[in-house]
DNA sequence: CACCAGGGTGGTT
DNA sequence: AACCACCATGGT
């Protein structure tokens, strides 16, 4: 089957370039990856935005920040009350341990074990944090990479299954296309391996299971 | 109108 | 361990 190198390479080769996360800290990063919980990315975004002009972007500042304001501002990103708790959560954990500055020096493994222990942050907001604000070489295990390996391989896949696909990735420290593969395959899940699949134009179909176990009705 | 979006938590079986 | 309700706004 498909290697996730390769898997990297045919999907740059569509889609090229996704850019995700060109972000200005790794705090913005950190207060990204809990507004998009749930949420799409335009409205995320624009949740960010009003932070920035707020002048929030900044542990210190949400740390003390009045809750009832915090949830006014990220409103448009979607269970602004739990998210608000969650982002005070966060930059107080930031702000008492010395920045992300320290935490930057931690071991993955250690820090890893730190943000989940947060709440609100759980395993796939960990791993985006580790991958994209800390730059570590982690693969961020989503809905989107377990359906398309599941159809990739043509059974049901778990943690695990993800975990080996991308191993040589991780073991070899790729960080920057370990990013550029997750962003990938959430394009390329949302325009065709979606949970209802369009695989007449998927550049996947050559190298996938699905489509000779696809029971859908034919198209008239 | 229904359904989805770059999840996580707490409770129930 | 697998399910469930809940959180809540904005786009299609």
């Amino acid at each position: 089957v498909l290697t996730a190198i390769e898997l990297l390479e045919r999907l740059l080769g569509r889609y090229g370039p996704q850019g995700w996360w060109p972000a200005q800290s790794a705090f913005e990063v950190m207060v990204g990856a809990v507004l998009v919980q749930r949420t799409s990315w335009l409205n995320a975004a624009r949740a960010l935005e009003r932070l920035d002009e707020a002048g929030l972007l900044h542990w210190e500042q949400i740390a003390a920040c009045d809750p009832a304001i915090l949830e006014g501002l990220i409103r448009p990103a979607g269970f602004f009350r739990t998210k608000a708790r969650r982002l005070i959560g966060v930059a107080d954990y930031v702000r008492g341990h010395g920045g992300t500055e320290a935490m930057s020096r931690l071991m993955t493994g250690e820090l890893r074990r730190q943000l989940l222990g947060l709440f609100g942050v759980g395993a796939e907001t960990a791993d985006a944090i580790l991958l994209y604000a800390f730059e570590r070489p982690v693969f961020v295990d989503d809905a989107y990479a377990r359906r398309l390996l599941g159809r990739l391989h043509g059974r049901k896949t778990h943690a695990h299954d993800v975990a080996t696909f991308v191993r040589d990735l991780v073991d070899a420290g790729e960080t920057r296309k370990l990013a550029e593969l997750h962003a990938l395959v959430v394009e390329h899940s949302k325009q065709h391996c979606r949970s209802s699949p369009a695989c007449e134009q998927c550049v996947l179909r050559a190298r996938c299971v699905y489509p000779a176990t696809d029971t859908r009705p034919a198209p008239s």
